[in-house]
DNA sequence: GGCTATAGCGTCCGATCGGTCGGTCGCTAT
DNA sequence: ATAGCGACCGACCGATCGGACGCTATAGCC
C-alpha cells in the first residue's frame, strides 16, 4: 500500500519487526511466533518481512538479541550507577523485580519462557540462550565477588550459590505473576532477595519489621548474614504480622 | 500389525498413549506434542489414537492429570511416611530435588515447562495448570503450618513466603539442569532448600552423580546432614557461618 | 539523467497440522 | 450362528505453516 523504500526507513522497519517479535514471542513463545501473524500485525507482507531476516530462525535470534538489550537496560542500567558490590547487587535485584512487576514483556520474561521452551531441543536458538544466561550469571557473579572483596559479604560466600538462588527467586516471581497474577509475589521476591543480600528486604517492601537496630547493608562485616543467610532468622523470633500492602517499588 | 481390540487392551492402549504424551510433552512442550508424531511413535494411526480422546486438548489435559499423579508419586509419596511438619517438608524437598535430578520427565518438570508455555494464553489447559499448582502449594503450606504448630519453625513463619522460595529453588534447579546440564545444581538446590528449612542442607549425597538411582528419600531422617553437608563456611557453601543458626530461619 | 541495489508485494509451493469419515475386524452376548 | 459394539485403520480435508520466486518502484550513487 505505501511503498517506502529508503534505506533509513528500512532499518526502522526492521526495528519495528524485531520489537514486535519480542512482545509477541513473550506471549506466544519463540516458536509460536509466526511470520504470517507478525506480518499482518505490522501491515507487511510475509515476504516483505522475511526479506529482512531470511529465515524464521534468524528472526528468533534477532528477537533474543533485542530482548537482551531491553533486559540489560531495564535491569542492569538502573543499577549501574550504584556503588559496585552489595549496593549494586541490591539495586539490580530491585530493578529485576520491578522489571517483572511492570510486565516489560507482556508474557513475562522472554528468557525464562524461551529457556523452558528450548531447553529440550538443540540448535542455535538454544545455544544463544545458553550464552546469554551464562553472560548474565557471570555479571552477577562478578558483582558478588566485588561485594566480598569490599567486605560486604562474608569471605566464604559461594557466588554461584547466591546467583543460583537469586535466579530462583526471580523465576518464582515470574511464575506467580504470569500464572496466578499474584499481587503479593513482588513483595515476597523483594523479601527473599533482600534476605539473600544481607538480611534487609529490598526497599519497597513493606512487612518490614522495625527491628531495634537497623544494620546498614553496606556496613556489615564478614560475619554478618550473607548469601547463605543461615543466620538471617536467628535473631528475631517474633513473627511479623503481615500487613500485606505493597507500595510502589522504589529502588535503592 | 497386531490388531488387539478388546476393551481391556483398549484401556491399556490409552495408558500407553498418555504415558508417552507426558514424556513427549516434557521435551517438545504441551503444544509441540503432535498427534501424528505421537501416533507414529506408538505404532498407531492418528485416528485410532484420537479416538481415545476426541481432541488434542483432551489429550493434553489427560497428560497433565497423569503428570500430576507421577509427580505426586515421585515427590509426595516418598515423604508421606515422614513425620508431619519439618521432617516431612525436608523429605519432600529431597524427593523433589531427586525427581528433577533423575530426570523423571526427560525434558524437565512438565508443570514448569507447561506453565511457561501457557501462562500467556487462556483456556482449559491453563486453568488446569493453575488448579494443580494451587493444590500443590496448598499441600506445602499446610505442612509448613504443621511444622509451626509443632514448634519446628518459628511462630511468625510466613508459609506463603517459604513456599514461594522453595518453588524458586526448584525452578532454578530445573533451569540449571535442563539448559546447562550443570552437575553442581542439585547440590545447590539441596543447600538452599535445607537452609530454608532449618539451616541444614538436605542430606542428599555429596559429589552428586547426575543420573543414577538416588537413595530412597523416604529413608533418611530429617536431622543429620549427609556427609559433607556440614562443610560449613569455606567449603563450597554459600559460605556464611551457618553453625550460628540452629534455629531455622523465619522467613516471615 | 541513467544505473543499480533493494524494500516490499503478490503469488505459489510442499509439508504438516488437527480433525473427519467410511470401513474392517475381533470380541462378546445372544 | 450371528448381530452389534467399539478399537483401530487409511484416506482425506481445510487451514496454516515457513519459505521461494518474480516483480515493481524508489533511493542513492555516478
Amino acid at each position: 500500500m505505501s511503498p517506502r523504500r529508503s534505506a533509513a526507513e528500512a532499518r526502522h522497519t526492521r526495528e519495528r519487526i524485531v520489537e514486535r517479535s519480542v512482545a509477541l514471542a513473550s506471549v506466544e513463545g519463540l516458536d509460536g511466533l509466526t511470520i504470517g501473524r507478525l506480518a499482518a500485525d505490522l501491515g507487511l507482507s510475509k515476504s516483505g518481512l522475511l526479506g529482512h531476516f531470511g529465515t524464521k530462525q534468524a528472526l528468533q535470534l534477532a528477537a533474543l538479541e533485542r530482548a537482551a538489550v531491553i533486559f540489560s537496560e531495564e535491569v542492569w542500567r538502573p543499577a549501574a550507577g550504584a556503588a559496585p558490590g552489595l549496593a549494586r547487587l541490591r539495586a539490580v535485584c530491585e530493578a529485576w523485580v520491578s522489571y517483572l512487576e511492570r510486565g516489560v514483556f507482556p508474557g513475562g520474561c522472554l528468557f525464562v519462557s524461551a529457556t523452558f521452551e528450548y531447553d529440550g531441543r538443540g540448535g542455535p536458538v538454544r545455544e544463544l540462550l545458553r550464552r546469554q544466561f551464562r553472560a548474565w550469571e557471570r555479571r552477577l557473579t562478578a558483582e558478588v565477588h566485588a561485594a566480598v572483596a569490599r567486605g560486604e559479604l562474608p569471605v566464604g560466600t559461594a557466588a554461584a550459590q547466591l546467583v543460583f538462588e537469586l535466579n530462583g527467586v526471580m523465576m518464582s516471581l515470574n511464575h506467580a505473576l504470569q500464572l496466578h497474577a499474584d499481587p503479593a509475589a513482588p513483595g515476597r521476591a523483594r523479601r527473599a532477595a533482600g534476605r539473600l543480600l544481607g538480611g534487609e528486604p529490598l526497599p519497597g517492601t513493606r512487612g518490614r519489621v522495625p527491628r531495634g537496630r537497623t544494620p546498614r547493608p553496606g556496613a556489615h562485616p564478614a560475619g554478618a548474614p550473607g548469601a547463605g543467610g543461615g543466620g538471617a532468622g536467628a535473631g528475631d523470633g517474633a513473627g511479623r504480622p503481615q500487613s500485606a500492602a505493597r507500595p510502589p517499588s522504589k529502588l535503592a
